[in-house]
DNA sequence: CTGAAAGCGCTTACAG
DNA sequence: CTGAAAGCGCTTACAG
């Protein structure tokens, strides 16, 4: 038996990657104990650890993100679930979420949606192979097959923009604010200003319109001036152009009307600019408001009073606390609700 | 010597999912060979690849993404720069290159470069560590290093929005279209139209905004009526409130233009907003024009002249020959010109 | 606190 | 055309 055979060639693929061995070589200890050192996990020698930092250091190591998630069945990657690209709303959302994440060394993993609940479901589906560390997931509203595929992950969760239900089972994680309420008190300043017939006008209706509808509905009840006929719904995608058309259907249809609650800022700027064209004088013959305080709402003719979301903030913070799960630790509170803010400008 | 010892206990972690292997067994072929079934690497039996898709099928199996990136070194990821995610120009690229992605089965991993060399750079080394199979970069302009490391990762690359310079070294992948004849032909529009004393405001400033301005530039050299006062440059962020600030800065410091050209809607469309303010007409005291065919500029009072630019589709074909490199093939060709179109509205 | 070794689930030279 | 085996670059029980 050769005692000095030569090492094997290597058969296989090389790199030219610096790995962890390269390092632990380097520093003089194993392969393991250079892994415990640089995620510092404890239990390591402080000196070891100094040696292991400054050898990685020094040979400019990077891990490699797919040997570890492979080993450790846990990737870097978060994914992030909204309904749509374009609307402003969610860009920011994603963003902020993106920007926070990416500060940690996580990858943002993006899933649009399209308001599908079976979309989400096939999404979640192939988002989940990559074994994301976590997820962050627009809205309450998900099919009964899409809670159990995230439930059954184990992967840590986050909902973006809705608070949980009170009195709902599970302790769920959540950053938003109470649509309902915002909505109902964006109709309370109208009713103070002395409108009474105020029109509610949605478009797209996904849950979220629709606690904000529910608001106004009980702002209305509460000071005696509901009526049915003033909601005005449309399922179609909210835009300008929507915004326009239900704007000259209700005060053709009904005239009487003094307000309108439009549920998202893109149909409220379309209803001034149509207003504009037709010579309607807002808020003289009718007042508009609209919601989130989107891009130009501050510019339009008159400016647009609405409601400020803080979606930006929403996306850090719901980031923040999907971090602390992913380290296995528990947020200080399960639901933050960041609130909003009413913005008078001069359309109401 | 024991000849019947128990299979030894296992010692690790078992995650219950199902691999490669099961697969193999139960359609009765080795790991290598279900593994090149699967993939339709050619040189396999084609009973064989039936009974290895049928026993995947049946198993419902799917491949591990983080253990085909460690084998391959190459993930299932692709890399998206973008300058910004508050343009909507930029988020029309990236949701139709996810989609046709998607569609694929790789995964978009988008960066955000905020116009910013450094930070493309940061996320040009951030990114190239997953071994993205492919890498889906905006515009030309990138640094020495940012170029180095595109070309040392000999990841498959294409560019977005721009064509190549004409006499580049190294074939280039682009697909966009030509942002100089877009510039040049918005101009001659206006001069044909009898405009004389045309401006052109731009702000951001970023290689494609000078290339529309260089346009514009011969277009006027061409009529004679070119002055350099007629340029307003700001490195600002491009925004409505600016628009409507450069707006008035124009008319009341130059009130002999006739016609501005704005680099990109927003602006075209806060002047608007600030003309209808300041009860300026348009087109008849001073025309305006805009660049992209943004969301609201068929809306505007009066609604704005633009150049439609074929975002969606560039973000589609670019994925779709980013696919065709990553397959190993050659495109058919290396730079495609997706055009442009004038829409002409009421604003000029 | 540390190390040797097994294993994560694939792909890919190599030999036949 | 097919398979056994090595290897991708980490992490993690296990033993000390």
């Amino acid at each position: 038996m050769p005692l000095d055979r030569p090492p094997p060639a290597t058969r296989h693929r090389a790199t030219g990657r610096v790995t962890l061995s390269d390092v632990a070589r380097a520093a003089g200890v194993s392969a393991s104990t250079a892994s415990r050192a640089l995620r510092g996990e404890r239990a390591v020698a402080p000196d070891l650890i100094a040696q292991v930092q400054a050898a990685a250091q020094r040979l400019a190591y990077v891990p490699d993100p797919a040997a570890r998630a492979l080993a450790s069945r846990r990737s870097d990657h978060v994914a992030v679930l909204i309904p749509l690209l374009s609307n402003t709303l969610f860009v920011d959302l994603l963003e902020a979420a993106q920007k926070t994440l990416r500060a940690q060394g996580y990858q943002t993993l993006m899933g649009v949606t399209h308001y599908d609940r079976q979309e989400e479901e096939q999404l979640l589906r192939e988002l989940l192979l990559h074994r994301p560390a976590g997820l962050l997931i627009t809205g309450r509203d998900h099919s009964q097959a899409s809670l159990e595929l995230m439930a059954g992950s184990r992967v840590p969760c986050v909902h973006l923009m809705d608070l949980a239900e009170p009195g709902g089972a599970m302790p769920t994680y959540s950053v938003g604010f109470d649509q309902a309420e915002a909505g109902a008190e964006l109709t309370r300043h109208l009713l103070r200003k002395g409108y009474r017939r105020v029109a509610f006008a949605a478009a797209q209706l996904d849950a979220r319109v629709m606690q904000r509808m529910s608001g106004w509905r009980s702002a209305m009840q509460a000071a005696g001036v509901y009526e049915a006929t003033l909601e005005w719904l449309n399922p179609a995608a909210s835009s300008l152009a929507l915004g326009g058309q239900m704007f000259e259907q209700i005060v053709q249809q009904r005239p009487a009307v003094d307000a309108i609650f439009f549920c998202n800022d893109d149909l409220a700027q379309g209803a001034l600019l149509t207003a504009l064209r037709r010579g309607i004088q807002v808020p003289e013959q009718v007042a508009i408001v609209g919601f989130n305080d989107l891009t130009g709402s501050d510019q339009t003719l008159p400016a647009l009073t609405t409601v400020r979301t803080p979606r930006a903030r929403i996306g850090e913070a719901a980031a923040q606390m999907l971090l602390v799960l992913i380290k296995g630790q528990t947020p200080a509170q399960a639901q933050v609700d960041l609130g909003f803010e009413l913005v008078e400008r001069a359309s109401a």
